[in-house]
DNA sequence: TATAAACATGTAATTTATTACATGTAATAA
DNA sequence: TTATTACATGTAATAAATTACATGTTTATA
């Protein structure tokens, strides 16, 4: 019998839920984290692949190959019954502890303590621009996916995401401009 | 020559940072992470004790012994001057861009396609309740250490991001309860 | 005065993630 | 038509982080 509790591995439960509508080749997960996802997590191809293969190995994907062009092989990944029932019990499980945000920008600014310090003015400023640019993408994304109800609807979770990743960074460039006022004063 | 950007090891520079004004043992920084910068970053011991030293092989820190009572050795650890350097100069590097979240209550919703799904509720439920918590814990964190714009001022970078943390929460709890109220209807 | 909780420090094994190394194809634009 | 970009897939080395194993002291409390 083994208790022992293992490291989450978020990311296998990532793969099987990109696998659960469509099959997908390792490139193609690979891109979806430079769309919204990639708010919530990122994966380098070279772990992705790897993952994919231990997926199979395990039987919770399946996978088969097709020739594109005239002799480039691509490998489509499909979820198998056992990978589905895996997923769904990871969304079931009940959510642990919130975990920390890992923000070296805030964590910066934790050890300037002088509050003339011309680099806390430099670090917002950096960081403004950064989130500006994220909100940007983050709307036009939000009105070229989910213009109607009914869209929002058919991909509900995706809607979701979008929403919370705008208001996330909302929020955060407001707290921003706030705090960059109260230096200049 | 050696072009290589290896990982980033934040916890070197949060545990230069904390040794800033004070000196401290490992059990010290070890708590640390569980008050306001846990939001921020965490670390277990097990990464702890051994970055110490081999901060103090690196001359970043130095170390001394104290007895506590009758023979428990504390180890002290004091910032060296090629410390402070090394600390300062991360504070002045340049912002990269900002990482992922690794929010695995978000991802869980993405992969629940349908909107009626009871589990999408539940999902909030728990979260929400993690975020009340939370934001009341720093809530008293707040009026406890800096009531007056004194304090604020003494310690700048943790009002800072011990103010971050609570608008955090709150846009968090506001777009959850935004959420919910959409689910009911 | 026993005992539980908090203090205090460490190592080993393992997992997760990143960087670097490595190779080749297909489509597009100049 | 050539060059560049995007497509496509992998492994090796390394770093970062977690879990588990391990031991002992001091303080508070029942």
């Amino acid at each position: 019998m083994d208790f022992t509790i293992w490291q989450k591995n978020t990311l296998k439960f990532i793969i099987l839920g990109l696998l659960k509508h469509n099959e997908l080749t390792g490139y193609d997960i690979k891109k979806l984290f430079n769309c919204e996802i990639g708010d919530f997590w990122q994966a380098k191809h070279s772990q992705i692949y790897p993952e994919l293969k231990k997926l199979e190995e395990e039987k919770l994907i399946s996978s088969h190959i097709e020739i594109s062009g005239k002799k480039l092989e691509k490998t489509f990944y499909n979820i198998t019954a056992t990978g589905l029932t895996t997923l769904n019990n990871w969304l079931t499980e009940p959510q642990d502890k919130i975990p920390p945000t890992r923000d070296d920008f805030t964590l910066k600014l934790y050890f300037i303590d002088d509050k003339n310090n011309p680099r806390i003015e430099e670090l917002f400023a950096e960081e403004r621009l950064q989130h500006e640019e994220k909100l940007n993408y983050l709307t036009t994304r939000m009105t070229e996916l989910f213009s109607s109800t009914e869209k929002q609807k058919a991909h509900y979770g995706h809607y979701l995401i979008l929403k919370k990743a705008i208001i996330r960074e909302k929020a955060q460039l407001n707290w921003l401009n706030d705090e960059l006022n109260n230096i200049n004063k």
